[in-house]
DNA sequence: ATTTGATTTAACTAATCAGTTAAATTTAAT
DNA sequence: ATTAAATTTAACTGATTAGTTAAATCAAAT
């Protein structure tokens, strides 16, 4: 096979193997079923592969950029902070809509079984700027508070606020359906109209409003 | 023995059963490490409960009814709509950090996996009264409504919002440690300062102010 | 003291699964 | 055509684990 030819079964394997990995995990992921998917058989895996070890390191160092740079990308840049709110929020559902709805779920399952292994992986990912996430977020809040536009709250509660009414969502598909007594297909409608909804309802609380009459 | 001593028994084994179900997962569960926690042995597992899924669900059908009842109870109560939010939103952050903050992961991964089987357990949990928890809440925000103390929006969304902003910091604790540096310490203490975080946001938010002018 | 049921011990079966191996076959490049 | 690498096949090993079994021991009730 020429090298192209390589690189493509590589890529077919990987890319196989990312999708059975996120959804049924990394111990409930058979070497066979990935074999089985990719359309090829176990011994080219471990052929490519070692170790179904080094494969799912391989996913995840292939999938830790695409999964945080998108959405994380969103509080660096120059926005003004209600603006970057709904930008961040539109961005992470849209992206997570597109891509893969179990991602969230099975990111924070395998993080939690998993931590030594995973987290320096993922933690790469999330700190290849010089100044954290939060601490951009905070810094923006600090901003708009001074300018008498935003309430004094704490910057890690809010954060975490909107970041769960984004995520959770998704983690919590099934719990939610039972609880809000969903139907199957109005779900992604529901997660759609979220966006605005999260939006809305995120600056309703936050936002000082200015009276026009000083 | 007794037929006290052999309750004993029976409880001890669906005690240690629930913990270690709950910790790791229905297949990361070993039935060695249940007899091994209980200070019993595997054959005296199967003499009890004749198999893994049996004990399994026998533990699933003890836990549902507290895992439910304390919180959405809340929603039955005669209370005032904020005040009900409030009660809501402590009573779930208490009852969660005291009995087990991996609970709630749990149950969605388990959901998520294994759809078919554990739904119907759970839901049977749910659904103990005549009228569903999210009937309940949607009639209380029409009353809100037409009282002119609540803004109008989809009792849905909402409900999911305050489910999220409380669930998903015992759910997603190992990605927003991460995110929000946190330091092992730190955490508990925050997800205690968030039952008053959360009743001010989402009041903030929803809440129609009464000018006093009139 | 005898009986009954609870519990232990230890060895076993059968299934599943990661990983290995070696030989055969195919493919592409030279 | 020859070579080298890619791919397949199929059988294997070794580890893990649920579940079984049977014999032995123990404790409580009669």
């Amino acid at each position: 096979m020429s090298p192209e030819e390589k690189k493509r079964t590589e890529e077919i394997i990987i890319g196989v193997a990312e999708k059975v990995f996120i959804r049924d995990g990394f111990s409930g992921t058979r070497m066979q079923t990935i074999a089985d998917e990719a359309g090829l058989n176990k011994a080219l895996l471990h052929y490519y592969y070692r170790s179904k070890q080094k494969l799912f390191y391989a996913v995840l160092k292939r999938l830790a950029p695409k999964l945080f740079a998108p959405v994380l990308g969103v509080l660096y840049e120059e926005l003004p902070f209600f603006e970057k709110i709904e930008k961040f929020v539109h961005r992470y559902i849209d992206e997570i809509s597109q891509k893969n709805p179990n991602l969230p779920l099975f990111v924070i399952s395998e993080m939690e079984k998993n931590a030594d292994d995973i987290i320096p992986i993922l933690v790469r990912a999330i700190d290849s700027r010089e100044i954290s996430p939060i601490e951009i977020f905070r810094r923006d809040m600090e901003r708009e508070i001074k300018a008498g536009n935003l309430r004094e709250m704490d910057h890690k509660q809010l954060f975490v606020s909107i970041l769960s009414m984004a995520i959770f969502p998704f983690v919590g598909r099934p719990l939610i359906m039972q609880l809000a007594r969903f139907q199957n297909h109005e779900y992604d409608l529901f997660i759609q109209e979220r966006k605005k909804f999260i939006v809305e309802f995120v600056i309703n609380s936050i936002k000082i409003q200015k009276t026009g009459v000083e």
